[in-house]
Parts: C-alpha cells; structure tokens; sequence
DNA sequence: TCTTTCTAGTTGACTAGGAAACAATCCCCG
DNA sequence: CGGGGATTGTTTCCTAGTCAACTAGAAAGA
C-alpha cells in the first residue's frame, strides 16, 4: 500500500521563512556596521544605554536575550573601544553600572541612521501598508508570548 | 535651541522585531531537537537530503544561505553521527554528492513533527489569517529580495 | 551574630559559523 | 595537446555566543 508517512516540507513553517530573512536581514546589517567597527549586538547594547542613563549588566542581559557571560564580554569589548564605561555601584559592591561615553554616545546617531537604512533596504520592498501589518504581527507575537528580547546571531 | 539630533529607536526598525521573534523562535526549536542530538541547521540539510536525492555540497551552501565552509563541517558532523554519506562523483573528481543514510531518513519524520509543534507553539498566537498573511509577507521580502532561500514553488 | 543561601558579574571550555587561503581538478582557448 | 583561469571542497584562524563553575558580596534566619 505505498504508506509513505507525511513529512512537513521546510517551507510550510513559518519559523523557516522567518530564519531565512532574519538572518539575511542581519547580514545585511552587520556589513553596514563593519565600517562603523561595530556588530548588531553592539549597536543593540549602545541604543539601549542611549535611552537609559543607569543598565545593569543583567538587566540589559534580560533585554537582549543574552545570558550574562555574553554580555560581559561584549562589555569587555566596548570599553576596549572606549565607547562604554563601567561604573561600580556603591550601594552594592557586587553590581555595577554600564554607561557610555561621550565617544560612544556621538556614534548613536550615525548607527542609527544606518539602521534606518538598512530597514528601508530589506523592507521598502513592501507596501507601507504591509509593513504595518508585519510590525504590527511580530508585535503581537512578541506580547503574546512575553519575550523580553533580541539577540544578534 | 536645544537641537537634539533625532535618533530612531529600536523597536522602530522591523529588523529588531524581526530578530527578536526570529531568534525566539529558532531557540525555542533548537531545545526541542536537542533531545533528538540534532541541530536546526541538522534538521534543515538532513529535510533538503529527503526529498533531492543527489545534492552537492555547494548546492547546499547556497539554498542554506551558509558558506561552503560551514557545509563542509556540517555534513562533518552529520557523517559522524552516521545520518549521511558522501558519495564520490564520478563524472567530476572535486565534487561529491550528499545523501541521507538510512538512519538518517528514518529521523526525518520525526525532526518534521518537532518543526510542525514548535510553529505551532509559537505562531499559535495569531490568527489563522495573520499566519497566511505573515507567510504572504516573508515570502514576498525572500523574492523581491532574490534571498537564497531554497527554490521553492 | 554567624552561617547558609542567593545574587552579580566573570571566566574557561566548547560550539557554530564566516573569511580567506589552499589543493585538486576541470575547462577553455591558443 | 597544454597552460591559465575557474570551480569544488577543505582547512585554518578568528569571532561571538552558550553553559557551567567560580568569586565576591548581600540577605535572611537561627
């Protein structure tokens, strides 16, 4: 009788399409920063502290969706570039306090405008409508489920 | 004057949402096949191998949007865990063909279920017709925007 | 108080992938 | 033919993450 179990193609899952242009989203991203000496996950950091003048490591690890170890090196690695700085705290002698530096501070911009860039690049391809509604899809998805993140790759 | 120089936020840009959910989603499915000791990247090379008999590791390289240097060490481990062969091409010296060993053809239904409940676990939140539309929308960036992404039809 | 337990951040071992150099082989053109 | 360039797959080195063990300090409880 020829029983051939039914196998799913790669194609019909949503998570497969979402990888293929995540990732080339991202690429695409990461080259535009390389001039800049920066990754994705480095820019993600900096705009974070942009906004919040006082990030524990750990909190930005929960926002990120990067466990701590991760972010301690990438830490480590802006204030080799002397973008960031760590400050203790002096209430808790364990924990510290993640700023950037006016160095890293005038580089937010001009990242930002390469992000605005490499959005219109990838997603110009759609209608305005239709960005709306895929912003407005992963929103949902993100709420529904409660995830507090963005990782880089 | 205060002229403060307008900087786009994260969560404006669709490849932060993009990311986010996309990084989610593939972590999400990378812990459930772990129990089956395969990799999301596994699972993707071993379905191709299901379904085109003879593909070359370069064919892989760009429907996988890897390198072939990636390939290379991917069908590595896939032949260490006895799942696939390289078969030696006759007609072309340099070349080889990949191919799913028994074993490996055997997990493929099974990998396939664990794609179908992570999709479901994560795309469940939305509407029958927002996951067309989602699809719809990931579809039409892959081919306006010619991504490697496996030649489907 | 002092001792146990929890929390903040760091570190080391390990993994997956990219970039580029490489060897082998093919192919084309003189 | 035969030699220069393309192409196939591998390899080496590097980067950026995870996980789990670790250190230092804080907190809670007897």
């Amino acid at each position: 009788m020829d029983e051939t179990p039914p196998v799913s193609s790669l194609e019909s899952h949503l998570g497969y399409w979402l990888r293929a242009v995540s990732n080339n989203v991202s690429q695409g991203f990461a080259r535009k920063l390389e001039d800049e000496g920066v990754t994705v996950a480095e820019w993600v950091f900096m705009r974070m502290l942009f906004d919040f003048e006082t990030v524990s490591p750990s909190e930005l690890a929960e926002a990120m969706g990067m466990t701590r170890g991760a972010i301690s090196k990438l830490a480590d690695r802006l204030v080799a570039k002397d973008l960031v700085e760590r400050r203790a705290s002096l209430a808790d002698k364990r924990a510290q306090t993640l700023a950037l530096k006016p160095a890293g501070r005038a580089r937010v911009p001009v990242l930002a405008a390469l992000a605005d860039g490499n959005d219109r690049e990838f997603f110009g391809v759609l209608e305005e409508e239709e960005r709306g509604e895929l912003d407005r899809l992963l929103r949902k998805i993100v709420s529904k489920r409660g995830l507090a993140a963005v990782t880089t790759d």
